[in-house]
RNA sequence: GGGGCUGUAGCUCAGCCGGAUAGAGCGACGGUUUCCUAAACCGUAGGUCGUGGGUUCGAGUCCCGCCAGCCCCGCCA
């Protein structure tokens, strides 16, 4: 409904302009969503705040304007007469037939009435962002389910997206990983393929307990680092080792849910780290202070009044993680081929990263990295905690794994589908009952997270998110299974256009409405990154389509009614999957 | 000490650029099944939007103070 919304704009505005040219006053529609259903389709509270400086009542200057709207031929064929309200809000009613079309339209699109973007330069997505040779745990859910729906929904808007996982893969950590597996595994560092470290965890801890312990492997390790920053082609081959090993327990975790993503790690930008110090030097930022190359940040102050630096060279001369995100956002933004001529850059990583990112952005912006239309964006995420309230960890306080997590969805799934099952005497094979309880399992841990504003803290609980009533992924999926049901019994959601939509009732009219908005909620989620904007469209829409199913009959309709009504079901159906699948969420004919 | 985020119903959360009587869900209570999957639907109860000021036609929303919780603050990421 956006072009509609755009063209009421455009007749509200000139009408205010006929209306009160004289005035001198910044005239601006206040164009909106109608609140409530009571009060139409949408609402102009543009007469409100001309009431003061024109001298005159808000319900005088609504009417001028309303009668100067009812004059315009295009607006009177969008709306049925406006109704002035209250103090003097213009609420506005779509004629019934205009929605008609607008939904016909969307029937034969794809995409739904949700137009695709001209510009073509990439935007980069940068989430998950594991380590290596450390497991993946509930720290990276956040990341990696919000990375991966922005990134869906920038890149069904036409964007070209760069999604980039930004791993761990260089530090001093690797000294002691390496000089234990050369000590442990040296044949691996022979042989020509990749080899089974076995389990990377316990080897860390491993490395880390000689490392605590050990004066001579502390020693040997740090070392180690130097031959490895300096090209040693056995510490190289130590090191690809070790990355193969993470990469591939990583990639388990993204197949499983269904995460694409590129792997560019920090070592990358190791061959730009001293031009990225070089840079700042040459364009007069950079401070020598105690011995470590700083910027000095200009707003932030520390404890005695005094500006706050970003260190980005050690005072020993290494570089450091402001170093390298620097050294990125430079890459990122800079041309090819030696930089990817990115236009937008989005960050996906907790809030408690926000002043570092803010500090890195002004630095890059200061030093010219960052070319003028473009933007870079942090988008922060509050921790995950337990129903206690506290970050979540295991009954034994560890870190939850991932694995373990998502491992505990499906089979509490799945328990609760076999009881199902029994309870309703349905009788279904064992792999129907895996892919239900995997699809449904998954969707539910993405689901929740999504669909609660992501700056804050969020509140993990199995029962919540697999429940099978309320804003959860199982009662949204439900809706498109009963949508399939209707076609498994003789409904043809198949068809192009129907020949001519007709709706008598208040039920249908609601799903009209709703399925209309769908093209203004993907805007709203591209421009503030907020994916449970989309979760709550999506539920209101199941709602409204539950209300549908209960009371209006589509099979046992008699034509015209039946038709229209599956077309109703049809665009519902490719609306909840289609927005599913932007928050990377497959949805399920039967469960 | 400085900075950031958060505070809305018993619980979990929405609330768009400041707009009409602040909304959902869960839980509680009460209904609905010859009928497309009741994993659903309908109804009732439940609020000093942390707090005190300010801005204005109008504030949960913007500004200032205060209280509480969490997070960050020079060579980890």
């Amino acid at each position: 409904m956006l072009t509609v919304l755009h063209a009421l704009q455009g007749q509200l505005l000139a009408a205010m302009q006929r209306a009160f040219q004289e005035a001198g006053q910044p005239l601006d529609p206040q164009l909106a969503p109608a609140s409530k259903p009571e009060f139409g389709d949408f609402q102009a509270n543009g007469a409100l705040p001309l009431a003061k400086p024109l001298g005159q009542p808000p319900r005088a200057i609504a009417t001028a304007i309303v009668k100067q709207l009812t004059a315009d031929p295009a607006f009177a064929e969008l709306c049925l007469e406006p109704q002035i309200a209250g103090p003097g809000f213009i609420n506005l009613t779509l004629r019934p037939e205009r929605l008609a079309a607008e939904l016909q339209a969307r029937l034969g699109d794809p995409r739904l009435g949700v137009p695709t973007v001209e510009m073509q330069a990439p935007v980069i997505v940068d989430f998950s962002s594991p380590n290596i040779a450390k497991e993946m745990h509930v720290g990276h859910l956040r990341s990696t389910i919000i990375g991966d729906a922005l990134a869906r929904v920038l890149e069904f808007r036409g964007h070209p997206v760069l999604r980039l996982n930004h791993v761990g893969d260089w530090g001093t950590q690797f000294g002691m990983l390496i000089t234990h597996l050369k000590q442990v595994a040296p044949e691996a560092l022979t042989m020509a393929d990749a080899v089974d470290l076995g389990d990377l965890v316990a080897f860390y801890r491993q490395a880390k307990a000689r490392f605590d312990d050990d004066e001579s492997f502390q020693t040997t390790s740090r070392e180690e680092v130097v031959k490895l920053q300096g090209g040693d082609p056995v510490s190289l081959k130590a090191w690809g080792l070790l990355c193969d090993q993470s990469r591939r327990e990583f990639q388990k975790i993204y197949d499983q849910l269904g995460i694409r993503l590129t792997e560019r790690g920090e070592s990358f930008y190791n061959p730009h780290l001293q031009a990225v110090v070089d840079d700042l030097r040459a364009v007069g930022l950079l401070v020598v202070d105690a011995g470590a190359g700083c910027v000095f940040l200009e707003g932030v102050s520390g404890k005695d009044g005094q500006p706050l630096p970003l260190i980005v060279q050690k005072s020993d001369g290494g570089f450091n993680y402001a170093t390298t995100d620097l050294a990125a956002i430079r890459y990122r933004f800079a041309p090819g081929p030696g930089g990817d001529g990115a236009s937008r850059v989005i960050y996906v990583t907790d809030a408690g990263q926000a002043s570092h990112f803010a500090g890195v952005f002004q630095v890059a912006q200061r030093a010219g990295w960052i070319p003028s239309p473009c933007g870079v964006e942090h988008v922060p995420f509050g921790l995950v905690q337990g129903d206690d309230g506290k970050k979540l960890k295991t009954r034994s306080g560890d870190t939850v794994r991932l694995k373990d997590l998502l491992d505990e969805a499906v089979e509490r799934t799945e328990a609760d589908l076999r009881q199902r099952l029994a309870d309703e005497q349905r009788s279904e094979d064992e792999a129907f009952i895996q892919q239900v309880a995997t699809s449904v399992g998954l969707a539910a841990v993405k689901y929740a997270d999504l669909s609660t504003n992501r700056i804050t803290n969020y509140q993990f609980s199995f029962d919540r998110m697999l429940a099978l009533t309320g804003n959860t992924a199982p009662y949204l999926l439900y809706a498109v299974v009963r949508i399939a049901g209707i076609a498994r019994k003789g409904g043809d959601l198949g068809a192009g256009a129907v020949a001519s939509l007709t709706f008598s009732e208040a039920q249908e009219w609601a799903l009209v409405r709703e399925l209309l908005k769908f093209d203004g909620v993907i805007a709203e989620v591209e421009q503030e990154l907020l994916p449970n904007r989309l979760c709550n469209y999506l539920f209101e829409l199941s709602q409204v389509f539950n209300r549908f199913y209960d009371q209006v009959p589509v099979l046992k309709a008699e034509e015209p009614a039946r038709s229209s009504r599956l077309a109703l079901c049809r665009l519902t159906t490719d609306t909840l999957s289609l927005g599913l699948g932007l928050l990377g969420i497959p949805t399920l004919e039967r469960m």
